[in-house]
DNA sequence: CAGTTTAAGTCAGTGTTGTTGACATTCCAA
DNA sequence: TTGGAATGTCAACAACACTGACTTAAACTG
């Protein structure tokens, strides 16, 4: 990629980056999350669940039969912080874990039909929100909002995102 | 706003938002997020600070003098949980305390040349990224980011971020 | 001036989420 | 059969948030 200069005119991919715009661009971040997380916050907050307890149900609603390792690997945590998580919603009736038919020592996650229920009120809630921003910005901002999340993700993170996207697309 | 049907065609404030594009955009913010964040944390990993310290010497560079209230307005957390925070920053010489001249139970929040130091180096790492997020995405990109951004804040933390915004336009 | 409000700070307790480290169990595979 | 991988558990700890109660000092207000 060319590096922009002083010259270079907008709509190409050369830019002139100011330490204020990225900044601004910084903040933009830190607030938007804020927003982001707000609504699940607000409904979890009245249980005794947190937000660790939303990531792990979508990501099992999202794959159902996923494995622990597999969430592991996505959600980015250590066994033992998502098996705290995984206990109490085992216990509480919300996740189910199946014994794997081919490896056994492998567990592989669903939602019960509480858990489904629950993951859809918290997703209904942020969904709402996300639905609204893309509503109020317009098709093309959201194409660029997607486009620049996406080079903001490690590597790593990148690679599960995608391997994860291009299911729904 | 005039709500789309499935003869809108692109380009328009007309949307079409399936489940499946909104859990899209709800997992890119999640893995940017923590792309956003890792830089800065890998570094305050190695010390004594926390995510929390950062955010705080950040608003304290944006804005010299900010009383300890603004600043609790703008992180959105409580006195007990800031001043924990500010009590290790200002102990270790990274903020300064000033009582208010005009209301002397203010106190203005300043960085220390030592808090400078540590501010700019977690900001160039935030900021090395972003830029190249925001090159590798494009200008046009860039816009629509900030866009879904802005919507996607709640009314209070949009008023506050705009209202540190326009300083820096 | 007396009473109230505001700003800041503090203490104590609690909860969620993350971390390491150590260890047991189960099972697959060389 | 032995080694390693996957899972799970226990304990300890740290960061960061919360609530509630309280103090101090300053400023406002009737």
């Amino acid at each position: 990629m060319t590096d922009g200069g002083p010259g270079a005119h907008g709509g190409e991919n050369l830019l002139f980056l100011t330490d204020e715009q990225l900044r601004k661009g910084i903040e933009a971040m830190f607030f938007a999350y804020r927003g982001f997380t707000a609504d699940p916050d607000r409904i979890l907050g009245e249980m005794a669940y947190g937000r660790a307890h939303h990531r792990a149900m979508h990501f099992i609603n999202r794959s159902p039969g996923t494995t622990v390792n597999n969430l592991l690997t996505v959600l980015g945590v250590t066994k033992q912080s998502l098996n705290r998580v995984l206990r109490t919603l085992i216990a509480d009736g919300l996740v189910e874990s199946r014994v794997g038919k081919r490896d056994k020592r492998e567990r592989h996650l669903f939602l019960t039909e509480e858990g489904r229920t629950l993951e859809r009120e918290l997703s209904d809630a942020q969904r709402g929100r996300m639905r609204s921003a893309y509503r109020e910005a317009g098709p093309d901002a959201v194409a660029g909002f997607r486009r620049v999340l996406e080079a903001m993700m490690d590597p790593e993170m990148r690679r599960q995102y995608l391997k994860i996207k291009e299911r729904g697309d």
